[in-house]
DNA sequence: CTAGGTGCAAATAATTTGCAGAGGC
DNA sequence: GCCTCTGCAAATTATTTGCACCTAG
């Protein structure tokens, strides 16, 4: 692994500290700078305690390695590559920690430090408890380091089927409810966009069991509140009752910034090159639904002009 | 303060030991083991520090008090009556930390345990970062031990409020729709109930601000997603596409279970003997309400039988 | 009388630091 | 040659423990 671009501008070669490095990128889980110099010394006996210590503030300082407090009286440090904002799960029988990611929390935790005027550096949330493991004896699939890129890909992808599904969904039944014939076209060429979205991400999705059929075993790793539905389900369940055009293209602009929204971020994050190519992409093009869902709104409102029956609530779709 | 019911059985009298407790309670934030050593030789110089440790150890496993870490490198501890699993934020640049509660955290991290069947002992979130005194230099009114139970009962009665309000207008709207004059019936009824609740709460929360007219300025403490449109908004929403009575009536049961929910979770927190006293009434009459709800449903159902148009989805009401 | 509480001083355990020497640039 | 890294041992810090004594029940 090549660290050149890790190392901070005026800091010096040195292979000690190298080795350390690369053994501690090496590690799976979380280790104490104990564990570590044990580790250290089997392959060189001849560095010092001090120098681990001193070696891992360093990675802490250059944003390589993450201090971890498990409530034991001493710290434990994790690589910070790959996810940023995790959070663990402690067990306080076996001392073992799983890790999951949940946007809905970071979107709270947002919310709260905004109400509070609080610049948020840095957030943790550790759960303890009894692990499945030690409460029932079962071995349930881990969620090693190795396989952890991998799971973070398999959660992503299964939430966007869901969400394509479901905005197939919304937009069949818009098609179908509209009264304006040019609001049913572009209902419908949604529809089928949101079809070809599907196609590719299941196809993808396949691709990625197949190159590991244990994947789908390991536990959810990504929690995202609209993962079971889809993100468009709130907006295809609102249909039902039955809406004017105006309002399913006002739900079908909520739900697009939405969807741009999660695809825009996990396709940031994601390390698999080609997920993340294809959630980039699919970023853009629910970007230009939304604006064309706005456009057409805009559209609507002018030609149904004065005549439209009043009501309440605001008229103009939102702008961000 | 009464602690014989907070000393485990066997626990002898102790002088010191409960002029360390004592002093302890007293304690408006976070204390460390040393700061409390020298309020305790304060008062009584013959105090050793093992016996603060001691007892602080013993108030721990006795329930009375709390351990929390902020990454000092020495423990602090909290007097852990009242809000069981409260939240923080902590300052790094001045090292003072505030609180909040997060229903909906807690509700997203149980979905999470439950997903990895983990048995949760306790969670911790810790939000590192710069507050607003430190970033600003404005003095922001602060949330002081004293004054938190008088915070969270305000905002309990504002979200109780917004609830209440968004019930009514939900209500008002389902009887305007309704078709079947039965149906209407109830709806006006259940209008007329959340009218007088929003007038109880209503004036609980005037008396309350009357106490203390510094409580409307300081910060939300306790944090809900219903808390700015209130629980039945979102069914007031779904009511304006326009919908048949039955599916009226199902969004009207959804609401009041999480509107019961909500009023009998925080009732149960509530210190306000009053405050308590109204939420727990209410949580009854909400419970009540959606019985009533449910029984009408079924009814309706029965009474359009067979000839009522089919329709996609379940038919029956959820019975929890 | 006796179990448990208490003070003092010494022990522990993780981590940091002073200092003399080694090594990369 | 200079500056930083490094090992070793000593220091530091929060917390715990051994032990003799004390005190409430």
């Amino acid at each position: 692994m090549d660290l050149s671009g890790l190392r901070p501008a005026g800091g010096k070669r040195s292979s000690k500290r190298d080795r350390i490095v690369q053994l501690f990128l090496a590690q799976k889980g979380h280790v104490t700078a104990d564990e570590l110099y044990d580790l250290v010394r089997g392959e060189d006996p001849g560095i010092g305690r001090a120098t681990v210590y001193r070696t891992l503030q360093w990675m802490v300082t250059a944003g390589i390695a993450h201090k971890v407090d498990f409530g034991e009286g001493r710290s434990r440090y994790e690589p910070s590559l790959r996810h940023p904002r995790h959070f663990h799960l402690i067990c306080n029988s076996c001392h073992r920690s799983s890790e999951f990611l949940s946007s809905d929390i970071e979107a709270i935790l947002e919310e709260v430090t905004a109400a509070r005027n609080f610049e948020t550096v840095e957030a943790e949330i550790k759960v303890f408890g009894i692990c499945e493991e030690c409460r029932t004896g079962i071995k349930a699939p881990a969620l090693d380091g190795a396989a952890t890129e991998s799971v973070f890909a398999r959660d992503a992808l299964r939430i966007a089927v869901a969400t394509e599904r479901s905005g197939l969904e919304f937009y069949s039944r818009a098609a179908a409810l509209a009264n304006d014939p040019r609001g049913r076209e572009i209902f419908e060429r949604l529809a089928e966009d949101e079809k070809d979205h599907l196609g590719t991400l299941e196809q993808r999705y396949a691709e990625l069991i197949a190159t590991d059929p244990t994947l789908e075993a390991r536990p959810t790793f990504l929690f995202f509140k609209g993962a079971a539905q889809g993100i468009f389900a709130e907006g295809a369940e609102k249909l039902r009752g039955g809406v004017d055009d105006l309002r399913a293209l006002l739900i079908g602009i909520r739900c697009e910034r939405d969807s741009h929204k999660f695809f825009k971020k996990y396709g940031d994050r994601f390390e698999d090159s080609e997920g993340k190519q294809i959630f980039l992409e699919f970023a853009e093009e629910e970007r230009e639904h939304r604006d064309m869902l706005i456009k057409e709104y805009r559209a609507l409102q002018a030609r149904l002009g004065i005549n439209r029956p009043g009501r309440r609530g605001s008229t103009a779709p939102p702008t961000h």
